[in-house]
DNA sequence: CCTACCGATCGGTAGG
DNA sequence: CCTACCGATCGGTAGG
């Protein structure tokens, strides 16, 4: 069998439509809700604009797609951050759980960086599936933000709220400044923790590997 | 002169220039730049859409014209807030910078957050006169950071530029998340410096105020 | 998954 | 600042 036509098998098989959806994601990256056209998306695909119809309802359905799975893909990388930590030091897991979640956004899948951008720019109040997937995922950052604040790694003085709409917005603005060799992403996650976690002097063997790759 | 005389005049004159990039500034805060179309900006306005061009070339030179006015507003506020606190501990300058950042944003003026929208969900590379008024505001807070990090207020051990993107990107997010009401902008301000800045013992009275007000 | 097509709307221009 | 107009492009549909 030559290569179009395990393409073809392929996307008849189903494989076309996560296919459709890696090309939205890229494009919805760095395009945005507007910018990014049927289209495009079809013409990068491969195939006519009238056959994504095939596989979904609507531009809207194919946003949501991208969107939900890209807060499941943060979400899961997060979680599991957190259960490779479980019994390190509170100040460690809270460094994954930054790491995991900067990785998603700057690594190689496009999903969550265009979760980012189509939701924050979110023109249209966001669908119910869309604010049900992110809560979800919130609420990971509101049980850890809990369990550090108990822990004295967060100060249990400011409010869990505050708190952790701070940090997913400092984190979810580096899709703005953030290139790969300016930061990377390890660096960056230890300097982050380092700014709102308490216990500095901890820390000494960190800040010398962090702040010269970090300030470079 | 009565108010609508006043009104009526101030527009014939060339006032509707102004009022061309009042409303685009509102629109453009709710519904970026794609969504923000000629026709919506011309009826707002009250004249025909082509005659949008008498004042200005092109959808571009409107857009840029509010997101250069929104940098620039923020940038006056925080620069007068610095002023105003000029012989106050540095803690508490901060708190003022910060307090006048989220209220340029949060206030009753659109531009600002019209070009937090535009900038951030920035399809294309921004204008050079975007980039240049940009930079100019964020010297502001570099020195700033230089200042309170040589104070001890923020940590010198911390990459000014990773304080200076975390800092900035967590309070511009709160576009997204900031309603009135459930917070109110002081509060808000008192809670991030709280976040940041050392000598946490130092902030009991404010805590009581805050806390309770900002996790309503 | 395709060809062919549609109404709506976009930013922008001509000419006054 | 207006009327009138334009080519381009949008998401979506018909019918196979």
């Amino acid at each position: 069998m030559s290569a179009v036509e395990k393409q073809a098998v392929s996307q008849s098989e189903g494989g076309s439509r996560r296919l459709i959806l890696d090309t939205a994601a890229r494009l919805l990256r760095s395009g945005g809700y507007h910018q990014t056209t049927l289209r495009e998306i079809a013409e990068a695909v491969g195939i006519r604009k009238a056959s994504l119809y095939y596989h979904f309802a609507s531009k809207e359905e194919i946003v949501e797609a991208v969107v939900n799975d890209g807060v499941r893909f943060v979400h899961e990388a997060v979680v599991a951050a957190l259960a490779a930590t479980e019994s390190a030091a509170p100040r460690k897991r809270l460094e994954a759980a930054i790491g995991a979640h900067l990785t998603a956004l700057h690594g190689n899948s496009d999903y969550t960086s265009a979760s980012i951008k189509v939701f924050t720019f979110g023109e249209n109040p966001a669908p119910e599936s869309v604010r049900g997937v992110r809560r979800v995922y919130e609420d990971v950052w509101r049980g850890l933000i809990a369990e550090l604040q108990a822990a004295g790694t967060l100060s249990a003085r400011r409010s869990p709220d505050a708190l952790r709409l701070f940090l997913l917005g400092a984190l979810n603005g580096s899709i703005d400044w953030y290139r790969p060799g300016r930061f990377d992403v390890a660096a960056l996650a230890a300097e982050f923790t380092a700014l709102i976690a308490h216990g500095e002097q901890g820390d000494a063997a960190l800040f010398d590997a962090d702040a010269s790759s970090a300030s470079r």
